[in-house]
DNA sequence: CTCCTATTTGAGAATGATTCTTATTCTCAT
DNA sequence: ATGAGAATAAGAATCATTCTCAAATAGGAG
């Protein structure tokens, strides 16, 4: 329990070096938060689950550089609403599903087939339309059982 | 010339009536410039084609009541700009493309094989996460080719 | 370990987009 | 043509995000 402490905030002080970045309090604070939380968190939760020892504009801007570090990814709820994730820590290619009534996120993936496919289609529409993709990311709204009942 | 502009409102006074709306001066003015101007645009866009006939508190209304009634479609660019854009007249299926650089937005559609595939993959995905899919989006972050040279 | 300098943080002010409020105007059925 | 209810315009209010800058901190040198 408490080795499993040291341990995650050894592994965000690594994340941290790797990709030399000084080692700061709110920085390290904001990547536990995300690892020990699994999937995408908004502003207010994370500054929640913070409990005081992060001041809002801290976060903001920390997300911010560590966004353009690729060390999280950013993205929108159907709402309009900024939720930050984890990103690519083992390349993992994920698209997201919202649920149009309580706002749940979850993740999915293609099958590698569809997935490849739509990579070629991808490729003849760079061609077709002269640019150069960077990214692709698909997005389903949705209701989920539990809010249809 | 001037017979295209009546067209053009009649048109648009159609539209509202098909969807019993009552018809009034900021509402045909906001389809007018929507159908003029194919593609989407922004509010920002829209307030200065409207050149001053339109409230910016009435646009944003406006926009939130033909959004509701699917008249018009809403979406944001990766740089969060709200985007206006006449939605489905002639349910054309569309997907966006954003330059990165220059934040040209354009549209594509997949090619129809490729589409109904990822249509059977949502309908696997409704029901191994036990959700109804109301809609899904592809998008595709790029650098145009002018913006590259 | 202590000091020094550059970097980062925190608190609140500033900004910008969007929504709300309310008095006035307009639509449309009668 | 008229009146009731709906819609608009203008600006105030709100909310998320960014900015500002004084104080705190990181981390390298000694």
């Amino acid at each position: 329990m408490v080795k499993d402490q040291i341990d995650l905030k050894e592994e965000c002080k690594q994340l941290l070096i790797s990709n030399n970045i000084p080692i700061t309090r709110p920085r390290i604070l904001l990547l536990e938060i995300l690892l020990k939380n699994k999937g995408p968190l908004k502003v207010e939760d994370i500054i929640k689950l913070s409990e005081g020892k992060l001041a809002l504009s801290s976060l903001y801007r920390i997300i911010n550089s560590l966004k353009d570090l690729n060390l999280i990814s950013e993205f929108q709820t159907p709402d309009k609403t900024k939720v930050i994730e984890l990103s690519n820590i083992k390349d993992d290619h994920h698209h997201h599903i919202f649920c149009k009534s309580c706002g749940a996120i979850n993740d999915f993936e293609l099958n590698d087939a569809l997935e490849k496919n739509l990579e070629k289609e991808i490729k003849k529409i760079e061609s077709s339309h002269d640019i150069s993709v960077l990214s692709h990311s698909l997005e389903l709204l949705s209701i989920c059982n539990k809010c249809k009942n």
